[in-house]
DNA sequence: CTGTTAGCGCTTTCAA
DNA sequence: TTGAAAGCGCTAACAG
């Protein structure tokens, strides 16, 4: 049915070997034969094989990445990032999204492992790096974002959220706001909750008063954003300013401060977290902590190969560069006292 | 190094067929062997080759999705959608972005024959199928999208762009605009160029003039939209209204009216196509002509699966159904004459 | 109910 | 410079 490297062989009346030879530049072949080989190639229409060479090299030149959700902006930046860079390199990714499911991440990690991945990029939803010991014990290297990798011996990428939320937080604090709300992602686990510390750090070395109902949670998506902010409003509670946890929820609190008849910047100010690439068209643009997404990606696929070439150095963790982006969405307090 | 099922049935005193049979369930086993291989697997960590697996079996479980950007939103939705639908069938898939180049495209699709993909979800950049056919010879099911497939015999999933760029204007002439700009896109290949040709039969029909100024390019991204919207408010045309050939221009025609003083939809109205997840979400929130694209996703997948299953039926063409959302971007004409 | 074994398509050692 | 052949890990006849 399909064409085999035999029937190349046969057709130029040489050996698969050095059929092989010749596709692959692995060895020096007579111009004759070469010849031979590459019209048979050309007109039986040859197509080689990659699983049967993967089976016999050990090595599939694919790369897995677990990420939540390819939808949402962030993860669809990173995903860019990961696949050009891999592309560029001879690999090609699986994509897999967890969904943040647990038992979904489970599944595509073992999948991952049976089809034999030369490398995996990995987001953990559980929060633990555990599940991965099985690619460790394989040798199979891997890069893990925003955990902490513990005794793991895996490269990782990082980004000091504590630092983050402080920034934003900052940011709006030196603009003259004195009741800032927050609006921190429901996960409790580890990585994104502590961009609220940042904001308690901020709140508390400004001396200003830590109001508990100002806090709410969100579920990092606009949708959550939306509804957090709502939540503020209804409450009574006055405010200025906005932080939120990510530029998904920072466009629902937008959305929701304008439906509610307040002006950003004037009336409340709202800072974001990771300038997606819809940050800069919001109304207004948002200001937001910017963090790498697509050098992320590029950078953990560069780590990948390293070790996947052999590279045996010890764990590197590499934490992101992040800056403030001020744009439009923040101003300085009115001070004449608050609007919400 | 790695274990293997050689190794499961030498610890568990059995062949390897019934390793193998146990693992897969494929043949009836005893419960004493079947308990010994397990336990076997168990200790021993053993995780099954599925390159081997593939070779054998001459399937991989696999299907490719070519698309031009991951990152655009209209692109990571779809793509959501086909890998939510293969990952609840049992396969994975290899995420191929072609950048818009036909060169990368065509690495990506060698690529894809090589690895032995069992399906294909594929939308063109250079509009023609022809190097699709290596797949069919192949006997490799493709569903292409938004493309004529000729006389490929494959399944296609198509929107009537013609139809949408008809239902968008119409919408804003229904509001009584009678001076309305086109930003279309810069491809002059069909799929998108046509939703050009609906606005121009729905100007024609309702006896509008034809001002040539009032349509120009935009490059499908939201700062060809900006760019765009920022050159007809230069040339001093005249015009209340604006329709997008997607929700991306959309956005940046949002953004440029704003930077311009103009209020949507007040003195400018505005209408996308697409309905992205963001669309919603705008200030104010896009009207737009919507077109499924996570269930198109799935259903290609679909489509995919039943013929690799075996399916033979005569090659399908499935229109999607398009709908106008109108949300707040749009209103009607103000009575009084032209504002730009 | 179980085992033996051929062979998927390729690469690569070994020998010539 | 070339070829023969082993074997990657698995599945699925076929035989018992």
């Amino acid at each position: 049915m399909t064409v085999t490297i035999k029937d190349i062989a046969r057709a130029a009346n040489v050996s698969t070997a050095t059929v092989s030879y010749v596709l692959n530049d692995t060895r020096a072949v007579s111009p004759e034969l070469a010849t031979r080989v590459r019209q048979a190639v050309a007109e039986l229409g040859y197509a080689p094989n990659a699983i049967a060479r993967s089976l016999r090299q050990a090595r599939t030149r694919t790369i897995g990445l677990v990420i939540e959700d390819n939808a949402n902006p962030f993860f669809a930046e990173i995903a860019r990032g990961v696949e050009d860079e891999a592309f560029g390199r001879g690999y090609s990714v699986l994509l897999c999204n967890s969904n943040a499911s647990p038992e979904r991440e489970q599944r595509y990690l073992d999948l991952l492992l049976a089809k034999r991945v030369d490398g995996l990029v990995f987001f953990s939803t559980t929060g633990t790096v555990e599940r991965l010991q099985p690619f460790v014990v394989q040798g199979i290297p891997v890069v893990a974002f925003y955990r902490d990798v513990g005794e793991l011996p895996i490269d990782s990428i990082k980004v000091d959220n504590e630092r983050i939320g402080y920034t934003a937080t900052q940011h709006l604090i030196e603009l003259g706001h004195r009741h800032i709300a927050c609006i921190r992602p429901a996960s409790v686990s580890g990585a994104s909750a502590r961009r609220a510390d940042g904001y308690v750090r901020a709140i508390a070395e400004a001396n200003l008063d830590q109001v508990p109902g100002l806090m709410v949670r969100g579920d990092n998506l606009v949708s959550g954003g939306q509804r957090a902010t709502r939540e503020l409003l209804a409450s009574g509670r006055s405010f200025t300013a906005i932080f939120a946890g990510n530029d998904g929820m920072a466009i629902g609190a937008l959305g929701a401060l304008h439906d509610a008849g307040l002006r950003v910047p004037v009336d409340v100010s709202v800072v974001g977290v990771d300038d997606i690439l819809l940050a800069s068209y919001t109304q207004p643009p948002l200001t937001t902590v910017a963090q790498p997404k697509q050098d992320a990606g590029c950078l953990a696929v560069g780590f990948l190969i390293d070790r996947i070439g052999g590279s045996d150095q010890p764990p590197r963790s590499v934490v992101l560069d992040t800056h403030l982006v001020v744009r439009e969405s923040t101003a300085a307090a009115k001070t004449d006292g608050d609007t919400a």
